[in-house]
DNA sequence: CAAAACGGAATGAATGTTCATTCCGAAATA
DNA sequence: TATTTCGGAATGAACATTCATTCCGTTTTG
């Protein structure tokens, strides 16, 4: 078996917690498009709170690390680290695009625990202190950082949709384009 | 009475819908909040998926109506005819805020019917008409649609979250340097 | 080496709960 | 009083979860 059970079943979750929302995916759904029985479901979570909250907090610590994977710490050319975190956006998304879809539209889900919470903090601490640090510096306007954060995120992610409903076509040129235009709107001209 | 009990119906569901989505609220928390019967809420909707449907369609339809209000149609300043729909959106959320909440977490709802999606699309189509015009004139970059909505979109509802969570206090400022990110984001430079 | 016994993993029918919806007596209205 | 509106208990469907049973690879036994 290449994937085992447990993956089976948070990799079918996940697209079905995608496109229909955690209420809206019942478990016996999970369990179909996972080829396991209903019940196989409940030896590797204690029941579906648990499998979302798991659900949520892999994926926020993989976007975490492959956003810190070679991050120019010590760097103090903020156009550079903003190049960064992009492109590793970028990666992720390309890596596993529902991961990336799933995080933005569970974020404020009611059945997320305390870690999840947490994880997700830390996620957006970091950003922040992106946006700050830029602000100092005037480099980046000085505008509330959840919304220049929410900015850059909104044209990812429904970049990323288009390209998932094959209305448009992933090119270098289109990613290049939407990294600059998120560059234009936080950064004081 | 003030408000029919149509309204409170209405009033409750909107509130419920933007923090626990639509599979999240139960009709009984809809009845409970609405200080009426359960029975009551089908004197006046088919079903649930009837309710949501109404609301959906009565929110475009304000949104759609408040941002025609006065719309400068034939003017080529691209400029005047974004500052005119930045405006709008700014009123209209400052009337209905839970309104515009709740038409952005909803857009792609399994239960939304024929006229849901054909409401929100006379609204995307009239902003895709702008962004092209304003892409045939250059003045706009040559990105998907779709990312450039999303972009002015995300930033947007992120800043009415804020508001609306306490985070930050609502100024003139702070919505005239929002409106301004937006425009550089999406303008060529 | 073959046969039997074992035990953890998996299953899906069974269970109790929660939900959307219905229905009918009560209250309001005319 | 007749008619309409209302409320909330009643209903049946769908749900999350449980659990007695099956399955199958491994180990023990003869």
């Amino acid at each position: 078996m290449s994937e085992t059970k447990r993956e089976l079943i948070l990799d079918a979750a996940l697209v079905l917690f995608v496109d229909r929302g955690f209420d809206g995916t019942t478990v016996p759904m999970i369990s179909e498009k996972a080829g396991v029985g209903a019940g196989t479901i409940y030896r590797y979570f204690e029941n579906k709170e648990a499998l979302v909250n798991t659900l949520f907090q892999e994926c926020v610590g993989e976007l975490i690390e492959t956003i810190n994977d070679g991050y120019p710490r010590t760097s103090d050319d903020l156009r550079e680290q903003f190049g960064h975190i992009a492109n590793q956006v970028i990666r992720y998304a390309k890596k596993n695009l529902n991961a990336l879809l799933f995080l933005d539209s569970h974020t404020n889900g009611h059945y997320l625990d305390e870690a999840s919470r947490e994880a997700y903090m830390r996620l957006r601490t970091f950003l922040c202190e992106f946006i700050e640090r830029g602000q100092k510096n005037k480099v980046i306007r000085p505008l509330p950082a959840d919304a220049l954060i929410a900015l850059m995120d909104g044209a990812f992610i429904a970049l990323n949709k288009c390209i998932k409903a094959g209305e448009i076509e992933e090119t270098p040129e289109l990613l290049a384009g939407v990294k600059e235009a998120c560059w234009d709107a936080i950064r004081i001209h």
